[in-house]
DNA sequence: CGGTAGGGATAGGGTTCT
DNA sequence: TAGAACCCTATCCCTACC
């Protein structure tokens, strides 16, 4: 499948820094609210926020055996406005080198510059767009009932099989499918999903 | 002087091979916890166990996902159930009961619910029809392409919450659907390739 | 109920050994 | 050169706690 484990670009982590010098630690669900950043992390989730910052605090930290228990406690609670200068103590706002940070130079902006991750659309993908479109949520849905949509309508019981056989002769007896020789095929005028 | 490289034991496979198809790949800590397995397996920590499901489905990659589609137009080896053979299906394809989705989702969730009084059989066939729509033979597909495309794509139940969330990430990253605080929507003019 | 901190599990890239 | 076993750690998930 397409891309478990969304890494995170250099552009992402700049935002996720900046919103922390700006709101300070702590505040994710904020930084993912500010406008000023909400493009950038707008596939972030402000558990994920807090996940690379521990992260970043990890790495940021390198050289003292330290574990991610502290690099969190360590930094700034929230500021309210002093420490404009503390925060460089503990943020890891320095930048990296030696990482293999390497930012495309002709961007600057901000425009969705997905590589090459687009990739056809998966079968899966195609169910959970069905889901979100049966679940005619004007404001659409959260993970939780698209899952549990698919779930209850999509999931494959253990004499899935057997089912399918079922299935296939029915559909075909109604003329939605047409067999040949163990084949099947979709009848002309016929719809899928979508 | 660290461990010798510990070998799999023909029996250690044999029980991972068991395990996954009881509880679904990415469940290596469920498995080690199975009374079941936990014996045979307990010189094996969970990341050993996802190391090894690794090595095997490298070489044994007949149904596995990126090659599915090749291989489906191949003929594929009717999937026996042998044991011998180096894990193919991985699909709890085993049990056969009279029994058709008694799932017991683990959750009660909120959120707008829809009404989930219509179960799997309807969706069962839009999920062919997708299947056949999708393997793009054109004579149509038998029933055992059918099957396996469906078990490929749909796989274990324990892991449909994870590719899910995977996938709704992808999807927002590459602007087909649209994030907003938790909820998702279908961006407009998204494409449903085949 | 929504958010955060923390613990811990998984995925995938790397490394070492054979 | 390849494959198996193992290591590293970014990312993701679950749960307790406000």
């Amino acid at each position: 499948m397409g891309a478990p484990k969304q890494k995170w670009t250099a552009e992402e982590e700049a935002a996720l820094k900046a919103g922390v010098l700006k709101h300070g630690t702590g505040k994710w669900r904020t930084i993912l609210s500010d406008s000023e950043f909400s493009s950038v992390l707008r596939s972030r989730s402000n558990v994920d926020l807090k996940d690379k910052w521990r992260n970043i605090s990890v790495t940021a930290l390198w050289g003292s055996r330290k574990k991610a228990k502290l690099a969190l406690k360590r930094t700034l609670p929230t500021p309210k406005q002093d420490g404009n200068s503390t925060a460089l103590s503990i943020v890891p706002v320095g930048n990296d080198e030696g990482k293999i940070n390497s930012s495309p130079p002709e961007n600057s902006g901000e425009s969705p510059r997905y590589d090459a991750s687009k990739r056809s659309i998966t079968s899966l993908d195609k169910i959970i767009l069905e889901a979100i479109t049966s679940l005619k949520e004007p404001r659409g849905s959260d993970r939780t009932s698209i899952f549990l949509y698919i779930e209850d309508n999509f999931r494959t019981p253990p004499n899935m099989k057997r089912h399918v056989a079922v299935r296939l002769k029915h559909l075909t007896s109604i003329g939605t499918l047409i067999k040949t020789k163990h084949k099947y095929r979709i009848a002309s005028g016929s719809v899928t999903t979508g």
